[in-house]
DNA sequence: TCCTCATATCGATATAGGTCGAAACGTACC
DNA sequence: GGTACGTTTCGACCTATATCGATATGAGGA
């Protein structure tokens, strides 16, 4: 049973500690997300009617030079969030499909505020 | 209907896109979990079996300096993940009882792997 | 009151990463 | 081939923050 302290908060919450290599990989994960300007290009790549679009289209909502926003999409893509397709002279993205459920998750903010 | 281009990736993730005030909010809510050694100082707090650890059992575990423990500390207290209480000379630390379920569920890496 | 010890805060340093202009790269069109 | 244009990469700068030694704070105990 439970220590004398505090009723309320006793007994382990998980079963063991994690390794500070696994810590580091999950901190990889969430450092992709703890940026706002990737966050909002994330938000409007997830929005668009057409379901993907081109980085021409891009730099004016974010507010952000081109250099920049294709540095962020860089790391977006790297994290498997969304896919880059080259069509021609244009670079056309999407989030991936297999990520569109995580992805939805996140810019409801169900995750930190614990909707789901 | 969908356009053109592909019928994997097609029709918006979501319906529009978020604000930039809203993307600075749940960015800095990453930006907490996005630190190896916080990661892994939240998941000690969460395993010890008692339910609650005192500060002076952390800088061990952690292989950083007391000052540094105490910063993190601070942050997870700040961010509503855990709760400090003191006794007497000492401070002793839990995960915050509402948060328990999301706390478990970042340290079982069930947000990013989508294991759900 | 003085001493000890646990913890937080301060000041300084180092590193990571966001940002942008410029240059490089690639594709289309002539 | 040469030109134009979209995008990425490079180099540099700058801010945020992780880190630690030193100091401050605060609570017991002698």
């Amino acid at each position: 049973m439970c220590k004398i302290y505090s009723m309320e908060t006793c007994c382990p919450v998980t079963e063991s500690a994690i390794t500070m290599d696994d810590a580091e990989d999950m901190a990889a994960d969430f450092k992709v997300l703890s940026d706002p300007v990737r966050l909002r290009l994330l938000s409007v790549v997830a929005s668009v009617p057409e379901g993907e679009v081109c980085a021409c289209d891009l730099n004016e909502p974010l507010e952000r030079s081109q250099a920049t926003v294709s540095h962020h999409l860089s790391v977006l893509v790297r994290a498997g969030l969304i896919t880059r397709e080259q069509r021609g002279k244009w670079a056309w993205f999407a989030v991936a499909p297999d990520r569109a459920d995580f992805v939805r998750s996140v810019l409801k903010n169900d995750i930190f505020a614990g909707v789901g």
